[in-house]
DNA sequence: TTCATTGCAAAAGCTTTGCATGTGT
DNA sequence: ACACATGCAAAGCTTTTGCAATGAA
């Protein structure tokens, strides 16, 4: 995924190619971990980026579109999101109290869920393992 | 968990048995799958109930803290919740194509989860484990 | 009597939308 | 020029809260 795959869907959907766009698109990028809408915003504002949070709202579903981020949990009441990238898949642990996420990943986790759906015959494409509890901190 | 439970947990808390929560507990008691705090309003004003919202919002917190319900999933923008019970945890294989869902429950699997957990010192309370793909007939 | 509880309506917080203006093609 | 995009402020929704009245212990 990059700039030249996103400036091909937004002109196959005949919309178009905008420089709020690709600031948001730029900043979505760079971004490491999870985000919300608001914190997007926040980092483009002290970029100097004069996007405002509707264009931030009204861009995140084509990113969603487009797969370079995926809706990862609502956990307090707003939306968040994460980078998806095909080299690094890893489940959650969130914490219901801080809402912290902890990223991780086990082979072992991922071979046995292969093996259940060989199992059952199922055509296993992707997953989403989310686990919830308290934190170290939290506890 | 019965109303029993129910009425000493409250009491034990210093809080008082009133008519509106035993008609919101009676209700959840009675529902099958999952809910949010508008349909149980709904529900308990069609049935001749006068709670209102506040008292919905307000009560859902302590059959949470009882264990009776738990918080699944906020997959709009607001919450949803669901009645535990304790003896039928269960995983989700969702085809992608038909919409099948395929239940399964592996001890290793959740094994391993315990085991992740420990070593991060997450205290694990629950889990969501979805794998999507396709089918044995949609292949 | 004494606090907790309730309902109401107002407030709060996130997200969406109408509209006039601006901009890519 | 035309259609889509943008910002703003207002509206929408779910959830929370202050307050006066009510009710359980």
């Amino acid at each position: 995924m990059n700039k030249e795959d996103f400036r091909n869907f937004i002109s196959s959907k005949g919309l178009k190619i905008t420089k709020k766009r690709d600031e948001i698109f730029d900043e979505v990028l760079n971004t490491k971990g999870h985000f919300d809408p608001e914190e997007l915003y926040m980092r483009l504002k002290q970029k100097g980026s004069k996007v405002s949070r509707a264009s931030i709202y009204r861009t995140i579903p084509l990113l969603v579109e487009i797969g370079l981020i995926e809706e990862v949990e609502r956990v307090d009441k707003h939306a968040h999101y994460e980078r998806v990238s095909a080299d690094s898949h890893h489940d959650h642990m969130i914490c219901m109290k801080c809402g912290k996420v902890i990223e991780f990943f086990s082979p072992t986790l991922e071979m046995l869920q292969d093996e259940i759906c060989q199992r059952e015959n199922f055509h296993k494409i992707r997953h989403s393992l989310e686990i919830f509890g308290l934190c170290k901190q939290c506890q």
